[in-house]
DNA sequence: CACATATGTTGCTGCTACAAACTTATGCGG
DNA sequence: CCGCATAAGTTTGTAGCAGCAACATATGTG
């Protein structure tokens, strides 16, 4: 069994020749993906919630959860003792033993994780490397540690698929890795690479995108329909788009590079990077948190000169996006968070100087809530999409092959 | 019978409380939504074509059209001569007896406008005003224009609702005008004011976004899922944005400000706009059509410089926009198409310096494809929106008030 | 212990689209 | 001019899906 290689964010076959007309079986499959969607993205729930959320009937509700069920994607227990009148609802897990495996090539390291449907990360793998991965090493450094992994995950359950998340431009259409400047790849198809090795079914995503995917669900934009990412990292900064509820992908998967925007004739990334933080600290390097309690502690004019005129150039990124995409929210992570931590209320002054009042009277912006496991978790929610979006088909054509 | 005043885009009933399952009768609305909304988007066509297009069984398309005839929404015909073999297919024909107005405000007239199922502008009334006109005035012009218009429109057919263009921000929750900077309205209640003195449901929009919206339908972004466009007109920049096949709102409904971003610590439209080119070629005024005759006419150096600066800042606004939103293609309207033709390869010079060269590779920059009817369509369009996405409701919901 | 309340369960109904069989209208080749 | 191939319309029956009503069950309250 060969495993196909998909494209970035979202399942191949929403990219299909668009017809517009829909019949019955897609209203079941529709159905059964918004009970599982809920369940992967809300957390075990009681039955009734299910049914609130949903606007079903309860006994198409209860008939929905027993296919799933039948499919080993959920199971029902007891239910809470909830002190409430009325008969008690059983309570709706996912089941953990459908599991994603993720990757996230770095500069230094290679890191699998394993994450189970809800999105626990289960274990968690990181490989380092004595210089910056080839494509080549981080296809078979993955494998090798996939290898180890896979018996004692396929004894107990079974892998969905695999998914990558990768400091780069990802080319949606074949999960091709356009560019990625500090891994120094160019046109590496480290999705086919992957598939073709190991058998699974691959998808790959640009890092920062997942990263704002997964605080969109999980994190500091969940509920909203349109929010803006900024990911601060040490080796530039990236971002992610949220549009209607979904991630923005764009014409072919690119979409969401806010750190190159050209803010006054350079990127921003130039203007605002982790390394000048460090110098105006005095420090060569620090962990993200070390930087973070370093910057807030320190009270020195030069540091606080740097991070204000980081956040002078923030802010106009910030209001352009606020003017272009009307965000409820504005979501910073990284070292972002931290120089936002820093003086909130200057870079909110900042974007009110920049943006228009309407857009701007609306928009929230705040620290990311995830920490560590952001990636793991982005690289296995785009490998979930699939499975989410048909619940029954994909079972199937598992079957199938 | 008392008109209600809905928000921008989009009918209201899509931003209710997210219930996410699907039932039977959503099922028929959404394919009555998807046959009609072809219909009125790409015309009469062949019943057999509907077939085609929709992936829906021959006998459901058949019933479909018939329950659309029936509440005269579309019409059968006898079948065009086609030189095919095999039976002819009947023409299925959109009923333009179902008819919105469209209301387009601007600082020196009132233009109202009968527009049919289908797109196309029935009837067009400029009413000149000697002062801009206050939102009062505006909406005593255009309620003595539908007065007038109305007892013959409503004998032959019947009006959807009224659509408002408005050269300002607006609020979709319910149609406010939070800033018309040319009009100098602040926080005018336009929708509510027109649906209270004509009774009619009265739907409010920006003018640039919903230029964008038609040239999407029908216009040089047809087709397409990702869009971007910008238009220069005498009084700024506006912009908007396709996203996924519809119109980006944002949060509020500010989304698509692309003339107000912060290119070099300025707004966009500071720096690229008419007054400078017409002031370059020595004129005072000039129509669209003549500013551009003379501007490709001309062949100084004062002119060229002047188009080079202007376009060096646009080039900067859409690189930032591919890198953002990745877009297959940015469509320039206005005196913005003009200074495209003037010189096209500079432009997208100056794009590909700035943008990243993933993106860069998909995005076409073309001049818009429609002309002075743009906003009475992009108003109808509104209208027609909560008709097109439940076209059974809709009559009901009219014949039970 | 009776009652109110909330939910699960069961059997039936209506709606929707589909499939199959048949019919009709056209072009084409002899 | 006729028969055949083709493509689409039409008719009738069917499968699947969610909803609904009636009944059953489990809990809290007075």
């Amino acid at each position: 069994m060969a495993g196909s290689q998909r494209r970035g964010p979202g399942p191949a076959s929403l990219r299909a020749p668009r017809v517009s007309g829909v019949a019955t079986d897609d209203l079941r499959k529709h159905n059964l993906s918004a009970i599982l969607t809920l369940l992967h993205h809300g957390g075990s729930q009681a039955r009734s919630a299910l049914t609130a959320q949903t606007g079903l009937n309860r006994s198409t509700v209860a008939a929905l959860v027993a296919e799933l069920e039948q499919r080993r994607l959920v199971y029902e227990t007891e239910p809470d003792p909830t002190n409430q009148v009325g008969r008690p609802s059983p309570r709706v897990n996912v089941d953990e033993s459908n599991v994603a495996i993720a990757i996230n090539p770095e500069v230094d390291a290679i890191t699998v994780g394993v994450v189970a449907l809800g999105g626990r990360v289960v274990q968690r793998i990181r490989h380092d490397t004595d210089r910056v991965p080839t494509a080549r090493d981080a296809v078979e450094i993955s494998a090798r540690i996939i290898r180890d992994l896979e018996p004692y995950l396929t004894r107990h359950g079974r892998i969905v698929g695999l998914g990558v998340a990768v400091p780069g431009l990802v080319r949606a259409a074949d999960g091709l890795v356009r560019w990625g400047p500090h891994l120094e790849w160019t046109d590496e198809p480290v999705g086919a690479m992957l598939a073709e090795t190991t058998g699974h079914d691959v998808v790959v995503g640009n890092d920062a995108s997942l990263a704002a995917m997964v605080e969109h669900i999980y994190g500091a934009g969940r509920g909203l329909r349109e929010m803006v990412y900024f990911n601060g990292s040490p080796s530039g900064i990236g971002g992610g788009v949220v549009v209607g509820g979904a991630l923005l992908e764009g014409a072919s998967g690119y979409a969401g590079e806010l750190g190159h925007t050209r803010n006054r004739g350079v990127d921003l990334e130039v203007r605002v990077n982790r390394g000048d933080l460090l110098a105006a600290l005095g420090l060569t390097s620090a962990s993200p948190d070390e930087l973070e309690l370093r910057l807030l502690a320190d009270t020195s004019a030069r540091v606080a000169k740097v991070v204000h005129a980081q956040l002078d150039h923030l802010g106009a990124a910030i209001a352009d996006a606020v003017n272009i995409l009307n965000p409820q929210r504005v979501v910073l992570g990284g070292f972002l968070a931290s120089i936002l931590e820093k003086d909130a209320s200057y870079l909110r002054d900042r974007v009110a100087a920049e943006a228009l009042a309407a857009p701007f009277e609306d928009v929230e912006i705040v620290p990311a809530a995830l920490g560590s496991d952001l990636l793991m978790i982005g690289a296995a929610e785009l490998t979930f999409q699939g499975l989410l979006a048909d619940p029954a088909g994909y079972g199937q054509a598992a079957a199938r092959r």
